[in-house]
DNA sequence: CAGCTTATGTCAGCCTTGTTGACATTCCAA
DNA sequence: TTGGAATGTCAACAAGGCTGACATAAGCTG
Protein backbone atom coordinates (compact mmCIF):
# COMPACT_ATOMS: atom_id res chain seq x y z
CA UNK A 1 0.00 0.00 0.00
CA UNK A 2 1.49 3.25 -0.92
CA UNK A 3 -1.08 4.96 1.50
CA UNK A 4 -0.51 5.69 4.91
CA UNK A 5 -2.03 3.17 7.67
CA UNK A 6 -4.57 5.97 8.95
CA UNK A 7 -5.89 8.07 6.49
CA UNK A 8 -7.47 9.79 9.67
CA UNK A 9 -4.66 11.15 10.88
CA UNK A 10 -4.06 13.41 7.55
CA UNK A 11 -7.33 15.05 8.21
CA UNK A 12 -8.70 16.16 11.53
CA UNK A 13 -12.73 16.08 10.62
CA UNK A 14 -14.54 14.49 8.37
CA UNK A 15 -13.07 11.39 7.23
CA UNK A 16 -13.52 9.95 10.68
CA UNK A 17 -15.04 6.82 9.00
CA UNK A 18 -12.15 5.88 7.23
CA UNK A 19 -9.99 5.56 10.26
CA UNK A 20 -8.46 1.87 11.22
CA UNK A 21 -10.91 1.26 13.79
CA UNK A 22 -13.86 1.93 11.44
CA UNK A 23 -12.35 -0.07 9.00
CA UNK A 24 -12.05 -2.91 11.23
CA UNK A 25 -15.61 -2.73 12.59
CA UNK A 26 -17.02 -2.58 9.06
CA UNK A 27 -15.17 -5.82 8.22
CA UNK A 28 -16.14 -7.63 11.37
CA UNK A 29 -19.68 -6.77 10.72
CA UNK A 30 -19.18 -8.19 7.23
CA UNK A 31 -17.87 -11.24 8.27
CA UNK A 32 -20.37 -12.12 11.17
CA UNK A 33 -23.70 -11.24 8.88
CA UNK A 34 -22.59 -12.99 6.16
CA UNK A 35 -23.19 -16.10 8.30
CA UNK A 36 -26.49 -14.55 8.90
CA UNK A 37 -26.62 -14.12 5.52
CA UNK A 38 -26.38 -17.58 4.49
CA UNK A 39 -27.94 -18.89 8.02
CA UNK A 40 -31.31 -19.88 7.36
CA UNK A 41 -30.88 -21.78 3.29
CA UNK A 42 -28.30 -23.60 5.31
CA UNK A 43 -30.64 -24.94 7.38
CA UNK A 44 -33.02 -26.01 4.13
CA UNK A 45 -30.11 -27.33 2.53
CA UNK A 46 -28.22 -29.77 5.51
CA UNK A 47 -32.03 -31.17 5.28
CA UNK A 48 -31.47 -32.35 2.15
CA UNK A 49 -28.34 -32.92 2.30
CA UNK A 50 -27.64 -30.28 -0.13
CA UNK A 51 -24.71 -27.16 0.09
CA UNK A 52 -24.47 -24.11 0.14
CA UNK A 53 -22.75 -24.88 -3.71
CA UNK A 54 -26.11 -26.26 -4.60
CA UNK A 55 -27.63 -23.06 -3.81
CA UNK A 56 -25.60 -20.89 -5.79
CA UNK A 57 -25.87 -23.24 -8.96
CA UNK A 58 -29.60 -23.13 -8.48
CA UNK A 59 -30.17 -19.70 -7.77
CA UNK A 60 -28.27 -18.55 -11.19
CA UNK A 61 -30.22 -20.91 -13.23
CA UNK A 62 -33.18 -19.75 -12.03
CA UNK A 63 -31.82 -15.98 -12.71
CA UNK A 64 -30.96 -17.02 -16.32
CA UNK A 65 -32.75 -19.87 -17.88
CA UNK A 66 -30.76 -21.81 -20.56
CA UNK A 67 -27.28 -20.63 -19.37
CA UNK A 68 -24.35 -22.46 -20.34
CA UNK A 69 -22.10 -24.53 -17.81
CA UNK A 70 -19.17 -22.10 -19.02
CA UNK A 71 -21.35 -19.31 -18.23
CA UNK A 72 -22.39 -20.10 -14.78
CA UNK A 73 -18.15 -20.73 -14.19
CA UNK A 74 -17.84 -16.95 -14.72
CA UNK A 75 -20.62 -16.11 -12.23
CA UNK A 76 -19.93 -18.35 -9.65
CA UNK A 77 -15.76 -18.25 -9.89
CA UNK A 78 -15.38 -21.93 -9.38
CA UNK A 79 -13.26 -24.49 -11.81
CA UNK A 80 -16.10 -26.06 -14.24
CA UNK A 81 -14.66 -29.68 -12.22
CA UNK A 82 -15.85 -28.79 -9.04
CA UNK A 83 -19.48 -27.33 -10.76
CA UNK A 84 -19.74 -29.98 -12.53
CA UNK A 85 -20.28 -32.22 -9.64
CA UNK A 86 -22.55 -30.06 -7.68
CA UNK A 87 -25.11 -30.08 -11.20
CA UNK A 88 -24.40 -33.97 -11.47
CA UNK A 89 -25.84 -34.88 -8.29
CA UNK A 90 -28.66 -32.07 -9.04
CA UNK A 91 -29.35 -33.36 -12.37
CA UNK A 92 -29.25 -36.95 -11.00
CA UNK A 93 -31.95 -35.70 -8.65
CA UNK A 94 -34.14 -34.48 -10.93
CA UNK A 95 -34.07 -30.56 -9.91
CA UNK A 96 -31.90 -29.46 -12.96
CA UNK A 97 -32.01 -30.13 -16.88
CA UNK A 98 -29.57 -30.44 -19.02
CA UNK A 99 -30.02 -30.11 -22.72
CA UNK A 100 -27.28 -29.99 -25.55
CA UNK A 101 -26.70 -27.16 -27.18
CA UNK A 102 -28.93 -26.79 -30.92
CA UNK A 103 -26.08 -24.91 -32.54
CA UNK A 104 -23.61 -25.45 -30.62
CA UNK A 105 -23.46 -29.11 -29.42
CA UNK A 106 -20.38 -28.82 -27.29
CA UNK A 107 -22.38 -26.35 -24.79
CA UNK A 108 -25.19 -27.45 -22.52
CA UNK A 109 -27.79 -25.23 -21.17
CA UNK A 110 -29.38 -25.50 -17.70
CA UNK A 111 -32.95 -25.33 -16.62
CA UNK A 112 -34.46 -25.72 -13.01
CA UNK A 113 -37.42 -28.87 -13.86
CA UNK A 114 -40.12 -28.19 -11.59
CA UNK A 115 -38.98 -29.68 -8.44
CA UNK A 116 -36.15 -27.83 -8.67
CA UNK A 117 -37.99 -24.17 -9.17
CA UNK A 118 -39.89 -25.05 -6.07
CA UNK A 119 -36.69 -26.01 -4.08
CA UNK A 120 -35.44 -22.35 -5.27
CA UNK A 121 -38.12 -20.75 -4.00
CA UNK A 122 -37.95 -22.05 -0.85
CA UNK A 123 -34.68 -21.00 -0.52
CA UNK A 124 -34.76 -17.46 -1.72
CA UNK A 125 -37.72 -17.13 0.01
CA UNK A 126 -36.04 -17.98 3.21
CA UNK A 127 -33.15 -15.38 2.47
CA UNK A 128 -35.31 -12.49 1.53
CA UNK A 129 -37.67 -12.58 4.58
CA UNK A 130 -33.90 -12.11 6.52
CA UNK A 131 -33.05 -9.64 4.05
CA UNK A 132 -36.16 -8.13 4.11
CA UNK A 133 -36.22 -8.28 7.65
CA UNK A 134 -32.58 -6.12 7.68
CA UNK A 135 -33.85 -3.90 5.56
CA UNK A 136 -36.93 -3.23 7.18
CA UNK A 137 -34.87 -2.41 10.34
CA UNK A 138 -32.79 -0.13 8.98
CA UNK A 139 -34.58 1.60 6.42
CA UNK A 140 -34.66 2.54 2.78
CA UNK A 141 -31.78 5.22 3.25
CA UNK A 142 -29.62 2.79 4.59
CA UNK A 143 -30.53 -0.22 1.98
CA UNK A 144 -28.96 2.49 -0.35
CA UNK A 145 -25.75 2.99 1.26
CA UNK A 146 -25.33 -0.49 1.90
CA UNK A 147 -25.64 -1.43 -1.89
CA UNK A 148 -23.33 1.67 -2.36
CA UNK A 149 -20.81 -0.15 -0.42
CA UNK A 150 -20.91 -3.28 -1.42
CA UNK A 151 -20.62 -2.51 -4.92
CA UNK A 152 -18.10 -0.49 -4.27
CA UNK A 153 -15.96 -3.64 -2.50
CA UNK A 154 -16.67 -5.92 -5.94
CA UNK A 155 -14.10 -7.27 -7.72
CA UNK A 156 -14.56 -5.35 -11.26
CA UNK A 157 -15.27 -7.82 -13.20
CA UNK A 158 -16.99 -9.08 -10.68
CA UNK A 159 -19.18 -5.64 -10.45
CA UNK A 160 -19.84 -5.98 -14.51
CA UNK A 161 -21.58 -9.23 -14.00
CA UNK A 162 -23.32 -8.38 -11.13
CA UNK A 163 -24.77 -5.41 -13.19
CA UNK A 164 -25.05 -7.28 -15.93
CA UNK A 165 -27.68 -9.67 -13.91
CA UNK A 166 -29.36 -6.87 -11.91
CA UNK A 167 -30.41 -4.07 -15.09
CA UNK A 168 -30.86 -7.11 -17.63
CA UNK A 169 -31.99 -9.94 -16.74
CA UNK A 170 -29.85 -12.10 -18.56
CA UNK B 1 -43.31 -17.22 6.18
CA UNK B 2 -46.42 -15.85 7.13
CA UNK B 3 -45.37 -12.89 5.38
CA UNK B 4 -47.13 -11.87 1.98
CA UNK B 5 -44.41 -12.77 -0.45
CA UNK B 6 -43.95 -9.32 -1.40
CA UNK B 7 -44.60 -6.79 1.08
CA UNK B 8 -44.74 -3.60 -1.67
CA UNK B 9 -48.18 -5.34 -3.35
CA UNK B 10 -49.81 -3.64 0.71
CA UNK B 11 -48.51 -0.22 0.01
CA UNK B 12 -48.17 1.79 -3.01
CA UNK B 13 -45.39 3.87 -2.24
CA UNK B 14 -42.28 4.22 0.64
CA UNK B 15 -41.96 0.15 0.67
CA UNK B 16 -40.70 0.03 -2.44
CA UNK B 17 -37.48 -1.13 -1.76
CA UNK B 18 -38.67 -4.00 -0.17
CA UNK B 19 -40.19 -5.67 -3.18
CA UNK B 20 -38.81 -8.80 -3.88
CA UNK B 21 -36.51 -7.81 -6.88
CA UNK B 22 -34.79 -5.03 -4.71
CA UNK B 23 -34.00 -7.85 -1.96
CA UNK B 24 -32.80 -10.29 -4.96
CA UNK B 25 -30.57 -7.31 -5.74
CA UNK B 26 -29.18 -7.38 -2.33
CA UNK B 27 -28.84 -11.05 -2.09
CA UNK B 28 -26.50 -10.58 -4.95
CA UNK B 29 -24.98 -7.59 -4.12
CA UNK B 30 -24.00 -9.80 -0.75
CA UNK B 31 -22.75 -12.76 -2.48
CA UNK B 32 -20.56 -10.75 -5.46
CA UNK B 33 -19.08 -8.42 -2.35
CA UNK B 34 -18.37 -10.90 -0.56
CA UNK B 35 -15.80 -12.29 -2.70
CA UNK B 36 -14.22 -9.05 -3.34
CA UNK B 37 -13.93 -8.76 0.68
CA UNK B 38 -11.69 -11.86 0.86
CA UNK B 39 -10.41 -11.97 -2.77
CA UNK B 40 -7.00 -9.78 -1.14
CA UNK B 41 -6.30 -11.72 2.03
CA UNK B 42 -6.48 -15.17 -0.11
CA UNK B 43 -4.38 -14.32 -2.41
CA UNK B 44 -1.84 -13.78 0.42
CA UNK B 45 -2.81 -16.74 2.21
CA UNK B 46 -2.48 -19.20 -0.36
CA UNK B 47 1.22 -18.03 -1.12
CA UNK B 48 1.89 -19.26 2.32
CA UNK B 49 -0.81 -22.64 2.22
CA UNK B 50 -2.45 -21.23 4.57
CA UNK B 51 -6.39 -20.58 4.03
CA UNK B 52 -9.08 -18.36 5.16
CA UNK B 53 -9.60 -20.42 8.50
CA UNK B 54 -6.08 -19.11 9.54
CA UNK B 55 -6.85 -16.21 8.84
CA UNK B 56 -9.82 -15.69 11.02
CA UNK B 57 -8.00 -17.52 13.43
CA UNK B 58 -5.05 -14.99 13.80
CA UNK B 59 -7.95 -11.95 13.61
CA UNK B 60 -9.76 -12.89 16.41
CA UNK B 61 -6.08 -13.86 18.47
CA UNK B 62 -5.13 -10.39 17.86
CA UNK B 63 -8.02 -8.56 18.76
CA UNK B 64 -8.43 -10.50 21.74
CA UNK B 65 -4.63 -11.54 23.18
CA UNK B 66 -5.06 -14.40 25.61
CA UNK B 67 -8.37 -15.55 24.33
CA UNK B 68 -9.05 -18.93 24.74
CA UNK B 69 -9.90 -21.91 22.56
CA UNK B 70 -13.22 -22.30 23.78
CA UNK B 71 -13.92 -18.60 23.60
CA UNK B 72 -12.66 -18.57 19.92
CA UNK B 73 -15.08 -21.49 19.30
CA UNK B 74 -17.82 -19.32 20.20
CA UNK B 75 -16.53 -15.89 17.63
CA UNK B 76 -15.70 -18.49 14.91
CA UNK B 77 -18.76 -20.99 15.18
CA UNK B 78 -17.05 -24.30 13.91
CA UNK B 79 -16.49 -27.20 16.42
CA UNK B 80 -13.22 -27.04 18.18
CA UNK B 81 -11.77 -29.75 16.43
CA UNK B 82 -12.07 -28.24 12.95
CA UNK B 83 -10.40 -25.08 15.03
CA UNK B 84 -7.78 -27.51 16.47
CA UNK B 85 -6.27 -28.51 13.16
CA UNK B 86 -6.18 -24.72 12.12
CA UNK B 87 -4.52 -23.76 15.54
CA UNK B 88 -1.78 -27.13 15.40
CA UNK B 89 -0.12 -25.33 12.10
CA UNK B 90 -0.02 -21.60 13.20
CA UNK B 91 1.79 -22.75 16.61
CA UNK B 92 4.06 -25.36 14.26
CA UNK B 93 4.80 -22.78 12.20
CA UNK B 94 5.43 -20.24 15.31
CA UNK B 95 2.74 -17.40 14.28
CA UNK B 96 0.39 -18.54 17.57
CA UNK B 97 1.70 -19.09 21.23
CA UNK B 98 -0.73 -21.15 23.53
CA UNK B 99 0.15 -21.07 26.99
CA UNK B 100 -1.45 -23.27 29.60
CA UNK B 101 -3.91 -21.29 32.00
CA UNK B 102 -2.45 -20.34 35.67
CA UNK B 103 -5.93 -20.63 37.42
CA UNK B 104 -7.36 -23.58 34.94
CA UNK B 105 -4.59 -25.35 33.72
CA UNK B 106 -7.21 -26.89 30.92
CA UNK B 107 -7.61 -23.60 29.42
CA UNK B 108 -4.98 -22.57 26.79
CA UNK B 109 -4.59 -19.13 26.10
CA UNK B 110 -3.73 -17.72 22.56
CA UNK B 111 -1.28 -15.27 21.96
CA UNK B 112 0.54 -14.02 18.23
CA UNK B 113 4.01 -14.52 18.00
CA UNK B 114 6.23 -11.59 16.32
CA UNK B 115 5.64 -13.35 13.16
CA UNK B 116 2.14 -13.98 13.54
CA UNK B 117 1.63 -10.05 14.33
CA UNK B 118 3.36 -9.75 11.58
CA UNK B 119 1.07 -11.50 8.72
CA UNK B 120 -1.77 -10.40 10.66
CA UNK B 121 -0.66 -6.87 9.58
CA UNK B 122 -0.33 -7.97 5.88
CA UNK B 123 -3.78 -9.29 5.72
CA UNK B 124 -5.73 -6.88 7.54
CA UNK B 125 -4.03 -4.33 5.79
CA UNK B 126 -4.61 -5.66 2.67
CA UNK B 127 -8.51 -5.87 3.69
CA UNK B 128 -8.47 -2.45 5.11
CA UNK B 129 -7.41 -0.86 2.07
CA UNK B 130 -10.11 -2.47 0.19
CA UNK B 131 -12.44 -1.83 2.61
CA UNK B 132 -10.99 2.02 2.63
CA UNK B 133 -11.20 2.61 -1.13
CA UNK B 134 -15.12 1.46 -1.23
CA UNK B 135 -16.14 3.43 2.17
CA UNK B 136 -14.01 6.48 0.22
CA UNK B 137 -16.30 5.71 -2.86
CA UNK B 138 -19.84 5.65 -1.36
CA UNK B 139 -18.81 7.77 1.35
CA UNK B 140 -20.12 8.41 4.97
CA UNK B 141 -23.72 8.26 4.96
CA UNK B 142 -23.70 5.12 2.87
CA UNK B 143 -21.50 4.04 5.20
CA UNK B 144 -23.51 4.11 8.24
CA UNK B 145 -26.04 2.46 6.36
CA UNK B 146 -24.07 -0.15 5.23
CA UNK B 147 -23.47 -0.55 8.96
CA UNK B 148 -26.84 -0.62 10.09
CA UNK B 149 -27.91 -3.28 7.48
CA UNK B 150 -25.13 -5.77 8.44
CA UNK B 151 -26.29 -5.55 11.59
CA UNK B 152 -29.61 -6.23 11.38
CA UNK B 153 -28.60 -9.26 9.69
CA UNK B 154 -26.58 -11.07 11.91
CA UNK B 155 -28.26 -13.68 14.13
CA UNK B 156 -29.01 -12.54 17.35
CA UNK B 157 -26.03 -14.31 19.38
CA UNK B 158 -23.57 -13.11 16.74
CA UNK B 159 -24.54 -9.73 16.59
CA UNK B 160 -24.30 -9.59 20.28
CA UNK B 161 -20.75 -10.82 19.93
CA UNK B 162 -19.79 -8.20 17.28
CA UNK B 163 -21.28 -5.30 19.76
CA UNK B 164 -18.77 -6.70 22.74
CA UNK B 165 -16.44 -6.92 20.38
CA UNK B 166 -16.62 -3.76 18.71
CA UNK B 167 -17.39 -1.79 22.09
CA UNK B 168 -15.53 -3.57 24.47
CA UNK B 169 -12.22 -4.93 22.98
CA UNK B 170 -12.29 -8.31 24.65
C1' DC C 1 -10.97 -37.42 50.21
C1' DA C 2 -12.58 -40.95 46.60
C1' DG C 3 -15.01 -41.18 42.90
C1' DC C 4 -18.40 -39.27 39.67
C1' DT C 5 -19.50 -35.49 36.49
C1' DT C 6 -18.28 -31.64 33.71
C1' DA C 7 -15.15 -28.77 30.93
C1' DT C 8 -11.49 -28.41 27.81
C1' DG C 9 -8.54 -29.80 24.39
C1' DT C 10 -6.52 -33.55 21.09
C1' DC C 11 -6.53 -37.41 17.81
C1' DA C 12 -8.73 -40.11 14.07
C1' DG C 13 -11.66 -40.54 10.33
C1' DC C 14 -15.46 -38.95 7.15
C1' DC C 15 -17.77 -35.59 3.76
C1' DT C 16 -18.28 -31.45 0.91
C1' DT C 17 -16.33 -28.66 -2.22
C1' DG C 18 -12.47 -26.51 -3.71
C1' DT C 19 -8.20 -27.73 -6.81
C1' DT C 20 -5.23 -29.85 -11.18
C1' DG C 21 -4.53 -33.26 -14.76
C1' DA C 22 -6.12 -36.16 -18.47
C1' DC C 23 -9.31 -36.79 -21.94
C1' DA C 24 -13.57 -37.03 -25.31
C1' DT C 25 -16.36 -34.41 -28.25
C1' DT C 26 -17.44 -30.63 -31.17
C1' DC C 27 -16.45 -26.58 -33.78
C1' DC C 28 -13.81 -23.62 -36.69
C1' DA C 29 -10.14 -21.75 -39.35
C1' DA C 30 -5.99 -22.44 -42.09
C1' DT D 1 -9.45 -31.90 -43.95
C1' DT D 2 -6.95 -31.47 -40.27
C1' DG D 3 -5.04 -29.37 -36.15
C1' DG D 4 -6.04 -26.27 -32.53
C1' DA D 5 -9.49 -24.17 -29.47
C1' DA D 6 -13.67 -24.55 -26.79
C1' DT D 7 -16.66 -27.19 -23.97
C1' DG D 8 -17.76 -30.52 -20.83
C1' DT D 9 -16.66 -35.11 -18.06
C1' DC D 10 -13.98 -38.30 -15.18
C1' DA D 11 -10.38 -39.19 -11.60
C1' DA D 12 -7.61 -38.08 -7.87
C1' DC D 13 -6.08 -34.90 -4.35
C1' DA D 14 -6.28 -30.98 -0.55
C1' DA D 15 -8.50 -27.79 2.74
C1' DG D 16 -11.49 -27.37 6.14
C1' DG D 17 -15.98 -28.35 7.69
C1' DC D 18 -18.16 -32.37 10.67
C1' DT D 19 -18.87 -36.43 14.51
C1' DG D 20 -16.98 -39.77 17.68
C1' DA D 21 -13.67 -41.34 21.04
C1' DC D 22 -10.71 -40.10 24.45
C1' DA D 23 -7.16 -37.86 27.89
C1' DT D 24 -6.63 -34.59 31.34
C1' DA D 25 -7.98 -31.23 34.77
C1' DA D 26 -11.54 -29.15 37.85
C1' DG D 27 -15.41 -29.19 40.49
C1' DC D 28 -18.91 -31.52 43.16
C1' DT D 29 -20.88 -34.83 46.35
C1' DG D 30 -21.46 -38.52 49.52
Amino acid sequence: MAEPRSAASYSGESLLYLTDEQLRQGIEAMFFAYRGFTADPDRILSDLSYGRAHHRAIHFINRAPGTTVNNLLAILGVTKQSLNRVLRTLIEDGLVESRVGQSDKRERHLFLTEQGAALEARLSDAQRARMRAAYRAAGPEAVAGFRQVLEAMMEADLRRTYVRLRDGGQ
